[in-house]
DNA sequence: CTTGACTCTATGCTTAGAATAGAGTTTATA
DNA sequence: TATAAACTCTATTCTAAGCATAGAGTCAAG
């Protein structure tokens, strides 16, 4: 009568004869005979307690090691607390999937700013809010170099994210920043690249807010060429150049096996007249 | 010069070499070369960019198979398509995270008044804010039979709480109704119980707001002799009953191997005279 | 007694690597 | 050039919580 088959105690438990058998291996629910002949396992009803409250700690998300713990201590003092920890774990989750979730819509805008860019080459007049950045200073003129070092530098920059312990979902859209003194002078010298940030820190510069003379272009190797563009144009419309120049990759178009295949915005800070 | 070591991409990318060995074992980032010889895996520092973009992946939870497939398909349009998507299984899983984090809440607060509640026997007469409910209707009388049947009942109740597509996770303090009429007879006849939910819908039964008689105590068989004591109050004071008897186990007190231990709390809703 | 339904053990599979052993290779130093 | 230190190789095992499958044995009803 109340000696229950595998499949049976299964069944009342919408549960699967499987999970019923690993649970067995585990020790988390034993049966409460086993048939020596057969090796048949029979449950008794009242162990449905015990599962009861197994499935319903897996609902709260808890691992089957903590729920045999719990099982181990039977008291309801440690129940809370371990709820209370159980909790924190949660938020930390949440938390992270948040972060995500961010990051993606982030990225999205992206895709949109990329999406409804004007041709290479157009020059706009945007107001653009304050950024908060991260930059490391990798010592070498990079406007002199080619694609390689312009990786190793990243390489410096992806390692100083982690030194930081800033977030690494931040490395897909980097920026270089040329400063403004240069940018005057109409020199291309620029040692530094940078990431956005949400957070400020210590470690981290703000771009002012302001009208920003900005342009568009996808081929790495041209960034000069649009860059004396946009200062042509400050210079013809009698702009004055606020601050420094930023050179931010909107989004890398899909990686072929070989190269990078970047979307850029040279940005320049202006006063007007 | 761009010829790097394993060990040297692992540490120009924070990653592991074990990491990479592995990525090449399911064809996700395959080295440049490999030296036919020694077997030494060398990359190319261009294949960084592939190695960023499959972090940046991890970052927003992506799977490595995921990844591998947006490889595959190497459009900006598919992997807007595929953030998409993204999205909604990270809502998806934010929104099970928070329900878990309400059922440890709920937990918390039943454990809570577990510890408030005031001794055996002792009434109260409360005010209750409305509550739903789903029952079940195990077409046995229960206060007939002893705690075997009750385990039968409540795994018809689980049953259908799964048929019905309710959260398995409210099944945890489970209730009995007993009906107006009986109550008003003083006859202890009912073959129905619940759990309470949250979401109304079609299965679901509403228990008024009101104020309420109520009792705690924990032992399942004396119920009736708790029930009585209220209703005994109930008539002394003049209260008329107002509706439907229940009986909430508030928590089960930790598992012991061989039977519950249950925390119950009477209601009987009233009328003032 | 047969048939169908049930159960048994044992193995491999899933993610994204980490840990380890034992052998071989490369690089730097003396 | 010799040696030592650092590096890399393959191969195996491990993680959580079961699911799927094969082949053999067992139970219950007609």
């Amino acid at each position: 009568m109340t000696k229950l088959s595998i499949g049976k105690m299964a069944n009342l438990n919408q549960v699967t004869v499987q999970t019923l058998r690993y649970y067995e291996k585990i020790g988390l629910l034993v049966p409460d005979l086993v048939d020596r002949e057969s090796g048949y396992r029979y449950y008794h009803i009242n162990q449905c307690a015990r599962l009861d409250m197994i499935q319903y700690m897996k609902c709260l998300g808890m691992s089957l090691e903590s729920i045999k713990h719990y099982f181990d201590q039977r008291d309801i003092q440690d129940f809370s607390a371990m709820l209370e920890e159980h909790e924190a774990w949660i938020h930390k989750k949440i938390e992270e999937l948040t972060a995500m979730q961010a990051a993606a819509r982030q990225y999205q805008k992206n895709i949109g700013r990329y999406m409804k860019a004007p041709a290479a080459g157009v020059i706009q007049l945007e107001k653009m809010e304050e950024r908060r950045i991260f930059s490391y200073d990798a010592g070498v003129n990079f406007y002199e170099k080619g694609m390689d070092t312009w990786e190793y530098m990243i390489r410096g920059l992806k390692t100083q994210i982690a030194v930081a312990h800033l977030p690494m979902v931040k490395f897909c859209n980097v920026g270089s920043i040329l400063r403004k003194d240069w940018v005057q002078e109409r020199s291309f010298y620029s040692t530094e690249i940078f990431i956005f940030v949400d957070e400020p820190e210590e470690t981290t510069e703000i771009l002012p807010a302001g009208m920003y003379l900005t342009v568009y272009f996808d081929d790495f190797y041209r960034e000069m060429e649009y860059g004396n563009l946009l200062l042509d144009y400050a210079q013809a419309q009698g702009y004055e150049v606020a601050g420094d120049y930023i050179c931010e990759v909107v989004v890398e178009l899909p990686i072929f096996e070989e190269k990078r295949n970047m979307f850029i915005k040279v940005q320049i800070p202006v006063k007007m007249p």
